[in-house]
DNA sequence: TTCAAAATGCGGAAAATTCCGCATTTATAG
DNA sequence: CTATAAATGCGGAATTTTCCGCATTTTGAA
């Protein structure tokens, strides 16, 4: 029981992924992030069960308790990834990427598909300087309490 | 009740994931294909549930029912790229089409790189002939049986 | 120091999930 | 047509989730 390797519950899941959100919180932001938000305790039963399992680690800050994820961002990004590609893409990024752009229910800006683009250029051919402003390293990526 | 709006549980989740591999599945394929696979009564009972909610249908093939998702695998794909952006990616898609270059635990290949790339001109500029050989509307994609 | 506000720890109960057995129906083969 | 193999329908029970109440502890302020 490393990390969160067994399936959890729903419930731990939405917990979970209100973590990934927040990047840490109280029990207090988590269940107001929390859909349909359960009682105080409710909540906090579910942190200490997620912690049993090892899925999450609290720190004292104060009075209260903060909590956040075992694993790692990066790496629970990338596992949701892979899950996600071999579910709904079979495996193929490409496909993964042109639903991103597919413009259904929500086009991407010219922006983003520039930064994209230089991702790419980036990661294909390492050397070459990619024209002229560029700077494609990183990308601001709002990490805090995004969306 | 239209599809699978409400949150399924655990297993019932895994059933939509097998689904959305298999495309169309009876339930002997699907309980081979769940983690520790449970009893065959126990698939049927999720299907059942499942159908119950709206989030399958089946079809009466000569002896046996044959499943499959109610929501569209485009439409599910949609949905849970919505989710994993918002959830893990603070709603960016270039972060995570950079997370998904980012060759620590699996690099693209070649080959992917180019058609990602083809996509974005595609994408971005509507009009122009993307030079030659080309043919980048679409792609491959293993939907069959995949992985 | 004393008081009030807020958070934790624990224990248990309601609700939901997950599972299986058995009788019945249906299709294929002989 | 009959026998056999395989699938469905149903019902209910064991387990797991999910939730909440209440006593106790801890922090910040008067």
């Amino acid at each position: 029981m490393v990390a969160n390797d067994k399936e959890l519950t729903r419930r731990e899941r939405q917990v979970m992924d209100a973590l990934y959100q927040l990047n840490r919180a109280t029990a207090q932001e988590i269940m107001d992030a929390l859909p349909d938000r359960p009682h105080y305790s409710a909540v906090r039963s579910l942190l200490a069960v997620l912690e049993e399992k090892g899925a999450v680690k609290h720190t004292k800050e104060s009075r209260r308790f903060v909590y956040e994820p075992t694993v790692s961002p990066a790496r629970a990004r990338k596992g949701a990834l892979r899950r996600m590609l071999s579910t709904f893409f079979g495996g193929s990024p490409e496909r993964l990427v042109q639903n991103l752009l597919d413009p259904v229910d929500g086009p991407l800006s010219a922006t983003e598909v520039a930064r994209i683009r230089q991702l790419l250029e980036a990661g294909s051919s390492p050397g070459s300087g990619s024209g002229g402003a560029g700077a494609a390293g990183e990308i601001p990526a709002p990490e805090k309490t995004a969306l």
